[in-house]
DNA sequence: GGGAGAATTGTAAACGTTTACAAAATGAAA
DNA sequence: TTTCATTTTGTAAACGTTTACAATTCTCCC
């Protein structure tokens, strides 16, 4: 049953092979009567193109690859929804590649793209700085990619992006604490190659300025944007002989973690210490206390960044690279509240 | 660079195609002179073989599908891990088609089989009892698929299949409530249509009957697997007439919401209610309190579905299709206590 | 050196499409 | 009816591999 071909149909209807192909492609090129008589026997053979073939013959695959750090976050998990609903409408299929937290040097990159034959890609990992020039270098071979979540790095910014405004958003993350009467407030980065992490400390550092308040020395730590590493990171800032009244974490995963380590620690959030989260997953209403956090809409993301790269794609490259920014929102729960005492 | 093929690099090295094919395929039938003039000219164009043209040649994609009901699910992200491990190792590559929880029919599965060229498919999605045996009929068409995580239902039977004994898994989670000393004990199940869910279900309810203990009208609720249907769920349980004093959620993700639910209530865990889970999803650790639950190896499950599917692809139908079983663990945290009073 | 047999290489067909081009059919205008 | 333009269809090549088979070369023994 699967096994019928072109040949199978185009015999049965009495008409050339070419003709059962235009039927398919391009209908308006063919004549009612044999368009019927084509398509009954499509029916009647059960006949569906081989796309192998046809991947072949077009030296198209309709297949793109999206790199992220770990499919396991449910923010990436929600832009990949995103990907997948905006896939689905154009006739793409998509494959995760995992980086698992290694930034990815330009050359594994390259890689992929000649072993799995994808028409494009999605980067939402991040890449060391180092391997960015590499790849910017590669780009001349003018394979598609799109940029997404990620603030991209100025040798990138040839490439598509969407993304929000990091570093605004962690500037009104840290304001919002700066508000609530904070003055002592540390923050758990992500990892120290990445770009996104960079972008937040950066509005992190600037709120600080701003606000005339001092960072002090072991405030910002570094917490692998996971739970365990932020479990680690926290107790280093509780530990700290100048022990902060707020926390900035990041990413939620890592506020999670914090949450939990302030606890055990047997602390009360937000009475003793408040903890900002920030991408509001869908744990982040129910962890206790409810997180207050940034919010970023995952999922539209990821469809504008699947549909940027369709345009990519098919229309080539058009020299348009400006980034999208998507907005963000401070979302407030219950994990934030003024300083004790 | 990307566009150089196989005629360049015979060209080059002096030698025909046949044997450029053979060079990279059959090294050993090949002398070692000539392997070394073609490794050369490999090396010199930068050829890679069009894997477009090899998957048409050979028939095979090495593209796997996997359909599970939501990749938002932790669980399912690990065992996602443990396939695309796996798969990494056997050089496939793997799409994800998630049904979003609604159970597929064998018509929607048949459709992506022959519209996605895929080697085989692993299910870890429900399906509608009704579906089964459509798609055992469809079985007859060869095409490799292994089932994972969820017990199968009789019709699936001649599939081959990777999962714990959900419903000695089940029982022994309702037999530590009882032996806690709970007595009213509820059970929020996912999905009325899924397998996986029945199959817990009966278990709890073998563990309660087995200890002479009665199921009042109302105790069982479904939950659709997600955390808002878990807190809709435990509302209802918690205004029952006769309200429980312990909670059998089938899966970690719904116990959050139920322990969310709880709280919120003004009720606390486990002084008040007691809960338990299912899965050991990396959150359970940190929720609050950390949730006692039943562990299934998630990533190992996965592993050795994709494997399993792999010798089924390259094997052909075997007729070996005993269910791999692998083991659970009661996995003891402070979501459950004794009953108040 | 000649010959048989094995090992290596080359030739060419095949996989199922799409598509440029040629051929045929249709329709309109004369 | 003839002619020409247009629409529809058919023919055949092409895409880049793999592989059966044929041709060639090598090895070894007489």
């Amino acid at each position: 049953m699967a096994e019928v071909s072109i040949k199978e149909v185009a015999r049965m209807a009495g008409v050339s092979i070419a003709t059962v192909s235009r039927c398919i492609n391009n209908p308006e090129k063919v004549t009612e009567k044999t368009r019927l008589k084509v398509q009954k026997a499509i029916l009647e053979t059960g006949y569906s193109p081989n796309t192998l073939a046809q991947s072949f013959r077009r030296g198209r695959t309709n297949l793109v690859m999206v790199v992220l750090p770990s499919i396991g976050d449910p923010f990436f998990t929600d832009v990949m929804r995103g990907i997948r609903t905006a896939a689905k409408a154009k006739g793409y299929s998509v494959v995760i590649e995992e980086t698992q937290f290694n930034t990815m040097t330009a050359d594994e990159i390259g890689a992929m793209l000649v072993s799995k034959q994808t028409d494009g890609i999605i980067l939402l990992a991040s890449m060391s700085p180092f391997g960015t020039e590499i790849l910017s270098a590669k780009s001349r071979r003018r394979l598609p990619i799109v940029i997404g979540s990620e603030t991209i790095s100025p040798e990138l910014a040839e490439f598509p992006s969407v993304h929000i405004d990091n570093v605004a958003a962690a500037k009104e993350a840290t304001n919002y604490l700066i508000s609530q009467g904070h003055r002592r407030i540390a923050m758990i980065y992500g990892q120290a190659s990445s770009l996104l992490t960079k972008d937040r400390e950066y509005g992190y550092r600037a709120a600080m300025k701003q606000a005339r308040l001092t960072i002090e020395e072991g405030w910002v730590v570094e917490g692998e944007l996971s739970i365990e590493g932020a479990i680690r990171a926290t107790r280093k800032l509780l530990n700290h002989q100048h022990r902060p009244t707020a926390i900035f974490c990041a990413n939620d995963e890592m506020a999670i973690g914090c949450l939990h380590a302030v606890k055990s620690a047997g602390l009360r959030v937000p009475d003793d210490i408040s903890v900002m989260g920030f991408d509001d997953i869908r744990y982040a209403e129910v962890t206790d206390p409810p997180l207050t956090t940034i919010g970023q809409p995952a999922e539209e993301i990821g469809e504008r960044v699947m549909y940027r790269l369709c345009r990519e794609i098919e229309d080539g490259r058009n020299g348009e690279t400006k980034p999208e920014i998507v907005p963000h929102e401070l979302i407030v729960r219950q994990s934030v509240a003024g300083p004790a005492g």
